[in-house]
DNA sequence: GAAAGAAGTGAACCATCATTCACAGCTTCC
DNA sequence: GGAAGCTGTGAATGATGGTTCACTTCTTTC
């Protein structure tokens, strides 16, 4: 009498959830957290809005799943980035470029992931991201100091502003529909950032 | 029969009106936009839900008037500093330092300004705050780049960059109850936002 | 002091959505 | 092939909270 699920349905079930959280991904990145209702999503899935909850037990874990995974993914690379070759100002310079150039590339998904308005858990959840870039900029500014790259500071506060800044800096382009000179707006970001960090001009 | 108000019901009347834009402010200050339903705020004032709507045409309206209010004071403030006696970099760390120690005695109001969720309105409102702000913070460095004080850098973006980085650094700090050490933390902010200037070191 | 008009009241109204649930359609198992 | 169990459906449900409105209370005017 026990229903076991075959691998072929488990394989169903699983790439069907997968499919919500990127059709989900996608809306929160045109429309924003506000209007990506359940209705919404569930429509760009090609389901029932009650279908979702065979798969999340409520809206917030849906939208905390979403911003989990296109944030997860920027703190990877970010992170592989800042750990990656060359001397701690490099790699900083470095990691501020690719961050904002993604952001840029994908500027509905990056608003979404930095300012959009949302709701509470969402909200925690950002916050939590950014606590985790923020450590990330932490480690490589302190590696700075300690190798003399970088002046004496306090590297939480710096990697807070670092983190400010960027966003900041990125909140109108990521609002506008195409920048009229992205490398020029990086450039004056990542000097930015450098000299934040008291990083000596190039 | 025509009816006229005398000047003692105007006064009245307005200072109703004071009243509970003064009463909504605090509410906001304590538990933040999205908590803050027009029953609470009526019922902080002394009134009834259905007389906010004498005041104001809808919530949306006398949120906006809330925050307005509260962050023009702080625009206020920090122009006086920035446009005030000293060279660009000295008014740069003064303006810094006030902003945040002002963010920091008032912590629930300057959560609510600078970070709390809020409905569209005010984000737009918050928004277009932050350009004034940035444009303040521009204004300076480039007096600093001008008089030679500041390396050359494209000013609108290192204005952007501090907005951010002051509101970035100050979150954390503005949801805890009480800090440690506040003028360490505005130590740091303002060598922070100095270096993110191109400032020399002190 | 009485009529007329304005402000104040708060319970009812209404719109919006997340969530549920009775039912239909498939899959598994024997 | 048929019973049992799971997934999918989408209209109904329910909670929330802004807004309205018939009514009361206060102010002005003559």
């Amino acid at each position: 009498m026990a229903y076991r699920k075959t691998p072929a349905e488990i394989h169903r079930l699983t790439a069907a959830r997968e499919h919500l959280v990127g059709c989900a991904t996608e809306v929160v990145a045109e429309v924003g957290w506000s209007q990506a209702s359940v209705t919404a999503v569930a429509d760009a899935a090609g389901i029932a809005a009650g279908s979702v909850y065979q798969h999340f037990p409520s809206k917030a874990a849906l939208a905390v799943e979403v911003f989990r995974r296109a944030a997860g993914r920027e703190v990877e690379v970010l992170g592989e980035v800042l750990h990656g070759p060359g001397d701690p100002v490099e790699r900083l310079a470095r990691g501020v470029e690719v961050f904002a150039r993604r952001a840029l590339e994908n500027r509905g998904l990056a608003h979404a992931l930095l300012a959009a308005p949302a709701e509470p858990a969402v909200g925690a959840e950002r916050l939590a991201f950014r606590r985790r870039y923020r450590a990330l900029f932490a480690e490589v500014v302190r590696e700075g100091v300690a190798t003399g790259a970088l002046p004496a500071q306090n590297g939480e506060i710096t990697a807070a502003a670092l983190t400010g800044a960027i966003g900041e800096v990125l909140v109108d382009p990521l609002g506008a529909p195409e920048d009229a000179d992205t490398e020029a707006l990086l450039a004056d970001l990542t000097a930015t950032a450098l000299r934040c960090a008291g990083a000596p001009l190039a």
